[in-house]
DNA sequence: CGACGTTTTGATTTGGATCAACGCCCGTGG
DNA sequence: CCACGGGCGTTGATCCAAATCAAAACGTCG
């Protein structure tokens, strides 16, 4: 391994606000903007592949901007099992679906290496009050996830688990791509097969037929902990994979 | 039938604002605020069963209050397979999820008598310009449907037959209780079998086979096109479900 | 090296899909 | 008023993709 691999490059861990490097990859932000954002990304902690972040019952005071790393989000249920319901991906502000709510059901854990920012709630508002731009840019990623999140339901509940794991790489990929636009192919997946089956719903030996099965049709590649992808063309066949970083109109938004 | 029972009524239909309604049934909304909001729902029509509101691929710039009825977002793929995206009731912003994109893929379809107020998206600018308390209102009801997305997507993908069509009654029972507050224990459904299986995933079949194994464990009843919950606690072994208008915390939002 | 976690491979089972037929209800038109 | 037809729901028989169970291969780290 010689050279620095674009997709070990975590371009958020050094930038002063991660949130306001994302918005501003869908929407010009101006420098007072990103200083209310900043505010947000004051106190920062890393915590180690397997760190629980918060654990089920917590209350949601605290929201957490991720800067590096991968997180997710997981419930388990009585009976035993575990659901991972949400991949954090650096730019993500964890536990924001849980917003509304005096506690969180959900579990967060590190999965690699993680740097979060830790800020209050209440803190949120500032950004309501001073900025309507912000404001319309924070529904806008929040209805971005939607449309991704209806995508996934749409695929998960239905298809086969060929078009399951075709999605979950292209959505992976499409949105490590938009906070590291040096990714070309393959990116790193700290997540076991376990894990992925617990994303998409289906077992780890199911996960591993059909990586081994898409791999032979030559859709994408293994290697150790990184996906390639080969032939985006035949992984949409499975998965009719939309971007949904892409066309985005956001001319409406209010101005600066 | 005598008299005028609950789930017939229809309380946003006469009011001014139907989305000032719903949003002061999760936290206080002044006048002014009313105002705002009703400003957006000046424009109305009316569409009967079976008819588009809008086709796929229409652009995004209306977006639609529903005062009245119910409609389905559907998504044709090329195979020739229908899913339902999603299931409106009153309240809702018809189109929200599709705010940042300059169109559509999904076609809005009325599945009731219903009436809707369409407004240009650029109409959303006056409310985050006025009042921070309103965006963030919307960015709560956004999350609190993210949060039921994420509960549709762990249990769809993943769980019985059974726990699928459990979610779903609550769910959308749930739903029509948070603006309909007479409803006692039944509601009224509008949607074919057909219908219900391209919301959970499963054929119109398997819906049939699993409502009568559902209705002999006592756990709900059908009276053609009512559905009623009879044992809340016998759905929730299925389903798990967690009513997310429940225990919310809207202490943090900016004042009015 | 041994041990544990992960991935792979194989054999078997199963829940839901699929295919097909039938009954029901309701609206339409003769 | 009844005959017909079409949409919807139900029921039965068969099939298949993925779950489950089990064991072996692989990798990595103490």
């Amino acid at each position: 391994m010689s050279g620095i691999r674009p997709e070990n490059i975590e371009p958020c861990e050094t930038s002063d606000s991660c949130l306001a490097e994302k918005l501003s990859a869908l929407a010009p932000v101006d420098s007072r903007q990103a200083g209310l954002l900043a505010a947000l990304e004051e106190e920062r902690c890393e915590i180690g592949p397997g760190e629980v972040l918060y654990p089920a019952g917590e209350p949601t005071e605290k929201l957490y901007v991720l800067k590096k790393g991968w997180l997710v989000s997981e419930l388990h249920d009585g009976s035993g099992n575990r659901s991972i319901v949400r991949v954090h991906h650096p730019g993500d502000i964890v536990g924001d679906s849980q917003i509304p709510y005096t506690v969180t059901p959900y579990r967060a854990v590190a999965r690699s290496e993680a740097i979060v920012c830790p800020f209050p709630r209440e803190n949120l508002v500032e950004v309501f009050k001073r900025s309507p731009r912000l404001s319309a840019l924070l529904l806008t990623v929040a209805m971005i996830e939607s449309a991704e999140q209806e995508d996934r339901a749409r695929v998960f509940r239905r298809n086969s688990a060929m078009a399951k794991l075709a999605l979950f790489a292209q959505q992976t990929f499409g949105r490590l791509k938009l906070m590291n636009n040096l990714l070309h192919d393959r990116f790193h997946c700290p997540l076991t097969q376990t894990d992925i089956g617990d994303v998409v719903g289906m077992t780890s030996v199911h996960v591993s037929r059909t990586f081994t099965k898409l791999e032979k049709e030559g859709a994408l590649k293994r290697h150790s902990p990184f996906i390639q992808i080969v032939d985006e063309e035949k992984l949409s066949v499975h998965s009719s994979y939309l971007n949904r970083y892409n066309e985005l109109d956001l001319s409406w938004l209010p101005e600066a």
